[in-house]
DNA sequence: CGTCTGCTATGTGTAAATGTCATGGCCTTC
DNA sequence: GAAGGCCATGACATTTACACATAGCAGACG
């Protein structure tokens, strides 16, 4: 059996595996049991003549030779969709920006930069998701997406290590803060001291991301009073004093009343990077004017501070 | 049901009816039965929610939905080739030119520009292929070839009519010739006077083409003597007196003994020209190459005669 | 003017591809 | 060691997609 025999769903649920991680998550999205999806990987395979995906036990990673199917099946299906489109008569879909971002940049960086890209280029057309680093990833690789808005935290390395790389433009690196109520004894003053940070109760985030929230590198067992994935949640129980937390300072344009963000004295330097992240080939022009709007946005934030 | 539906079987389908130009001519070359071949077709449209084809007494054309889908279908096709290749390890086929031609460029105009691109290029394959005019056009269109030589006699119309035209570039344009025994009295002169051809004896082509090989516009019936399909069939029948034909002058380089070539005096200048005819978009390097070794034996041509 | 001969469309039966369901193995986490 | 995430696979049902046979239709030819 030759690739040519490859099947166009299989090529489908691959690129959906690529984009999800996991088999299971793929056949939720597709609305396939999991047992389908694994088969049609498994074809998939048999037609490559060699594994496309290596085995895990938190889901699946791309081998070199899946990375290869990725990326034409990505051009395939997307000829396809062309195809469609253009059998209806409608404009090629050239106007249409799709956008990914992470949660943080949904308060401020996302609305500032749509507000002013639709006042000066009202024709282009931006979607947008959000999503988690790895997943914004590999929806940049699976061709679902054309450009994302990632967080990066030091040590700073490349949000994934396949080929091509990535093309990274950082749109700010600042200092991580911390967000305290206005009556926190605290927020008297115009910065913390990293030796007050003890003793403190923490909102930190759920599941995975639980050190989210948590000054980096605290030398006690932090007191967690509360976990939030929400940033709106969050501020909120922080402005009702229910505890401190953690917040890029990209954020602070978009505290709630009753909250102060307050940078931190000593220790070793928590710089927060946000990044403009798309696979290496030319942008089309809205996809560049996009890039452009948020790079403006990017740094009005830096002049408010 | 959408045109994403659409099977990548029905799109190989199509794209070999399209260069076939019958759903009997493509399921023969497929191995399928007429009968799939018009089921494919069927779902294809049903998937693009219009017809593709319109359906002649003589074969199929393409509609203008057709023409996008064939469009889109050829690339989708490449992409899965290219995706094996790279699979297996193999350097991107660009290094390998698909040439079609017409049966008389195929025994001097061809071979030549090849030995000279042999030696020039040696690292460039050229494959060919012998074709009809509308063969290779759709040829052409179905992106099984890269480069046509295509025939093209008064009054030179396009070989087609479909968007996007073809890019056309004539490499000689000669007047038609008589090809006729050393020993025939019509051979003793540097050319043929027209009145001169009535009552002799022609060696025609075969089935369509049974025009080919008698000088157009005679004002009678003409006499038929052979009719055959090979040059060197042909020429060999005139050497042996049978007959008389007519021949491209830029087939005159590769006469058998006991031929000669001669020009028509009288009646209207019957031009024939050799096309060099390739998609409208920028050939790949290898293409340009065989394309400009293409166009120097076409001019070497001219300076023999 | 009937008879060919090409073309395409379609009814019918069968075999293969493609799903679901249920189960099992493996690894990590609590 | 029990639970919960992951993927693989055997058993079955259904849809798909083929071959075979037949019919309609239009042009070519004697």
């Amino acid at each position: 059996m030759a690739f040519t025999d490859a099947s166009l769903t299989a090529l489908r649920v691959f690129r959906e595996v690529a984009e999800r991680g996991t088999l299971t998550a793929a056949a939720t999205a597709l609305g396939y049991t999991q047992s389908a999806v694994s088969r049609q990987i498994a074809s998939l395979e048999r037609a490559a003549g060699t594994p496309l995906l290596h085995r895990r036990h938190d889901g699946v990673r791309l081998t070199p030779a899946g990375q290869i199917v990725l990326r034409r099946a990505a051009t395939v299906i997307d000829q396809l969709d062309a195809t469609a489109r253009e059998l209806a008569g409608l404009p090629d879909e050239h106007a249409t920006v799709r956008l990914g971002w992470f949660t943080s940049a949904g308060a401020w960086l996302l609305p500032t930069a749509l507000t002013a890209l639709r006042h000066t280029h009202p024709a282009i057309t931006v979607t947008t998701r959000e999503g988690s680093t790895p997943a914004l990833v590999r929806a940049l690789r699976a061709g679902t997406i054309d450009l994302a808005l990632l967080a990066s935290a030091p040590p700073f390395r490349p949000p994934d290590n396949e080929t091509p790389a990535l093309v990274l433009r950082t749109l700010t690196e600042r200092g991580l803060r911390i967000a305290v109520p206005e009556t926190h004894p605290l927020a008297r003053g115009e910065a913390i001291d990293i030796a007050d940070l003890h003793g403190q109760r923490w909102i930190a985030g759920t599941g995975q991301e639980r050190v989210m929230g948590i000054w980096p590198g605290l030398d006690e067992r932090p007191h967690i009073a509360h976990t939030a994935r929400d940033w709106l949640a969050k501020l909120h129980l922080v402005a009702a004093e229910c505890g401190i937390t953690t917040v890029p300072a990209a954020l602070a344009p978009a505290m709630p009343p009753g909250v102060r963000v307050l940078p931190v004295r000593g220790g070793p330097a928590e710089q927060r990077r946000i990044l403009l992240a798309h696979l290496p080939r030319t942008l089309p022009e809205p996809a560049a004017r996009l890039a452009a709007a948020l790079r403006a946005a990017a740094l009005k934030t830096d002049l408010w501070s």
